[in-house]
DNA sequence: AATTATGTTCCGATAAAAGGAACTTGTTCG
DNA sequence: CGAACAAGTTCCTTTTATCGGAACATAATT
């Protein structure tokens, strides 16, 4: 975490104040990131100056609203986002349980939106955070199908739960299964109770067909064999269908300007 | 725009990728921000590698999923946002035009939260953005009950429409009448054919009562007539009060840490 | 009122940013 | 097919902003 530029270090500044959570003061941003206060309170100063912290009442520096607006306008520039929203939230609505999107950037699965379920036990993902590839239902999909565009992560995979995959061999013949019948399932391999059925949404027709992300259903494990697994995939993967439908006729709209 | 230090000027890439709405090459951006080719490169490598602007695959920069992340961290680190989410999708459903809050953020009006209608016509407000102070329901709200809270800004205000209040007199005769009334009014003022209601969220007792945000309904001119303006109105106030509620027994529990 | 913790300002040494220019890569047009 | 152009990347010297210890100011605590 060391010897990062100022920009760099200005990020991360950022990063933590969004990882405690809570407001917190000069001295102890500073030690927190091995900073001297002088240099902690210089950068503070510069990024209050543009509205990315803020101070409460009490003198505390938090995340700023000017990163609300620069946030969610990243997401509204994601196409995928924009096709995917209305879709995700009439499926939710309808079968009442958390549907979310994902994709990879820079090597990484991301969340990159959600539409939440109404019960009172419901998955509730975090837009924005990273997601295993290893262990959940859109990680198979992208080995199945974009693995590409996942990172690799090192051979001792990690075991979350006494379910998680941690043999390559089992990843791999996951992976051919989920190329075969088109969605994957994850059930207990990442989090205890939690169960996620994935489908991959392609664009481009025959030989430069791609996967631009994945529309998962999350629930908890009883709840998903209490509707039936065959019939919610089959609803995921028109979900996603519909989704990269709307992408193709959608593409040609989004000009390039000057 | 000139002069600024090096985090101030990686802050201006970011907003100028957010306001430019298409991903954009090194030389468009140093140009738009009259920086040179390389200082340019140098801070998008620096914002890139901390995940804040990603690259599409013509290479062209546009702001990261990262940003996402730390928008909605800020949000949900906002009480009033936590407090009021359920609130205002709940009303948004019942009544099936858009709800959203707004709160006074450093000498601003911001738009914290929102949920939309179901209508084909309906309001879009986009969370993260300011509105003007004089001509808007929750800008009349704020003068009426926390003045101190937003900037005033200069004698000529700004006619949006021909409905706008422009002389400071009549617009302090309004936030006499809000202040009588417990809410506020906004017909075709800033908008022609918009017309918002707003009522405030209001927390503690007696003498340090304190106005922390509005809550604002937002709709087409005739379908809000057509509704009953005192009928939502009461409803308006009634879900502000709910906010308010919870922010009261929500309050003790945000523990400071360490 | 004294003490301690925390935020802010100051300033010399120094490393890092600035920016012009050369180099590389990819695209367009004859 | 190759030349001309445009855009991105790297290089390198000058200059300036960052660094960080320490003094100062301010607010909370006992």
């Amino acid at each position: 975490m060391e010897s990062a530029g100022t920009v760099e270090k200005a990020v991360d500044v950022l990063f933590h104040l969004h990882a405690a959570r809570a407001p917190q003061g000069v001295t102890a941003i500073g030690q927190a990131l091995g900073m001297p206060k002088s240099s902690t309170h210089r950068l503070l100063s510069a990024l209050g100056r543009r509205g990315l912290v803020e101070r409460d009442e009490r003198g505390q520096y938090r995340t700023g609203i000017a990163l609300v607006a620069l946030g969610l306008g990243a997401l509204e520039g994601e196409p995928v986002v924009a096709a995917g929203r209305p879709v995700l939230e009439a499926q939710a609505r309808e079968v009442g349980e958390t549907f979310f999107l994902v994709a990879a950037r820079a090597g990484k699965l991301r969340v990159l939106d959600k539409a939440e379920g109404s019960g009172f036990l419901r998955a509730a993902p975090q837009v924005g955070s990273a997601v295993p590839v290893h262990a959940t239902a859109v990680g198979k999909l992208y080995l199945a199908f974009g693995s590409d565009q996942v990172a690799q992560s090192g051979t001792p995979l990690k075991a979350f739960t006494p379910r998680t995959l941690t043999e390559p061999r089992s990843l791999q013949s996951a992976a051919r299964a989920v190329r075969r019948r088109g969605w994957a399932l994850n059930r207990d391999e990442w989090i205890p109770g939690l169960s996620v059925l994935a489908a991959p949404i392609r664009t481009g027709r025959g030989g430069d067909e791609r996967m631009v992300g994945a529309v998962a259903l999350a629930a908890a494990t009883p709840r998903l064999e209490e509707l039936g697994t065959d019939a919610l995939a089959r609803r995921v993967r028109r979900a996603a269908e519909q989704i990269a439908a709307r992408l193709e006729v959608g593409a040609p709209g989004r000009g390039r300007s000057r």
